[in-house]
DNA sequence: AAATTCCGCAACCGCCAGATA
DNA sequence: GTATCTGGCGGTTGCGGAATT
């Protein structure tokens, strides 16, 4: 015969479930202050309590201990469970191990609803400890980053330049992914035209050895000012905006793309204007319901090209031969499609 | 002001390894 | 050696208060 079961005897109708009362906790206390806990089955039966001994052991080692630490978790502590989570994963006792006065339960808790919402908007994985990869989170991480205060970018130095480089390959992974399918006039490098405005041969050769090669090196340079990564994130990603099911801003990203891979070559916009600008001209300008091209500027002054008629460039209503990008129609072919783009 | 949604947290549930009759 | 329980653990639930509509 092994041990009686716990929580399976006679009264097992009778028993409490639900919050402790303060008549409750004060029973329990004052009978394991006197006895001490040996045995959990017997503690409610002889501390006069209506409750399973395996809810008297969690009351006791969640609430009731004297030596458990009340109210809000300090900045150490946090460091250390975001530390001690990053190497052991979700072994809450573990972790609560290296915590006086917290409970695993505790710790449990205030990961899951604060530290990983932190993690999250530093753009960090809250299970992996890595910084996110796909595109939504980022654009996400734009929003937060975009409309919060300096708190989280003071605490990101350390990750903010590993989540831009993220970004960056993203957005590189998706230009060298757009350039091997396009096969349009509206952007065709391969063919010698940008925008329908032709690309001598060695404006071209230029243009496909450096640009992609040099895409991560020739952006705009992050500074240590506290906006300039949340504006940077949110013009680029913004312009790189994921499209509908229905694809019905497919020609944002075949414009800002080209746009983004063209001034990833050429540096800077003419005008004096600077990217973010740039981006979100783009995005304006495609958002409202256009009828014809509006972002003549991306001709470069420095190219001989830049003299050419702005009436070259083709209208909307031309671009018209989607097919040729090779995407895929039905709503899962289409998300197995953009996957394997961000991530 | 009322209804609805969101959020935090205490408590419960179910599983497992080790203990023990 | 075996059957079964205990204690511990991580995941999940649901209540109550706060925030939002």
């Amino acid at each position: 015969m092994g041990r009686y079961p716990c929580c399976k005897d006679d009264d097992d109708n009778d028993l409490k479930k639900g919050p402790w009362t303060e008549d409750e906790d004060e029973k329990l206390t004052d009978y394991i202050n006197k006895n001490g806990h040996t045995n959990w089955k017997s503690i409610p039966r002889k501390a006069g309590l209506k409750r399973c001994g395996k809810s008297c052991r969690l009351r006791w080692n969640n609430y009731l201990r004297p030596d458990i630490k009340r109210g809000r978790f300090s900045h150490e502590e946090e460091e250390t469970i975001i530390n001690l989570h990053s190497v052991l994963g979700n072994k809450w006792s573990r972790i609560a191990a290296h915590l006086p006065g917290r409970t695993d339960n505790e710790i449990k808790n205030f990961y899951n609803t604060h530290l990983r919402k932190k993690l999250l908007k530093l753009g960090i994985d809250p299970k992996t400890h890595k910084p996110i990869t796909h595109l939504n989170s980022l654009i996400d991480l734009s929003n937060q980053f975009t409309s919060n205060s300096n708190y989280f970018v003071s605490l990101a130095s350390a990750l903010r330049l590993q989540a831009h480089f993220t970004l960056q390959a993203k957005i590189q992974q998706l230009l060298q992914s757009l350039l091997s399918s396009t096969n349009t006039n509206f952007f065709s490098p391969m063919q010698g035209s940008f925008l329908g405005h032709p690309i001598d041969q060695a404006e071209r050769s230029q243009f496909l050895n450096s640009s992609l090669a040099n895409f991560t090196t020739t952006r705009p340079c992050l500074d240590n000012t506290p906006n300039s990564l949340p504006n940077y994130y949110s013009s680029i990603s913004n312009s790189l905006e994921v499209p509908s099911e229905k694809f019905d801003n497919i020609e944002t990203i075949q414009r800002s793309s080209a746009w983004a891979l063209y001034e990833g070559d050429m540096h800077k916009p003419r005008n004096g204007a600077n990217s973010s600008e740039y981006f979100q001209a783009s995005e304006l300008n495609l958002n409202a319901d256009h009828a014809e091209c509006s972002i003549p500027s991306l001709v470069p002054s420095t190219s001989e090209n830049s003299n050419l008629d702005q009436n070259c460039i083709p209208k909307f209503s031309e671009l018209d031969d989607i097919d040729a990008w090779e995407i895929p129609h039905d709503d899962e072919a289409i998300s197995s499609f953009w996957n394997t783009i961000f991530q």
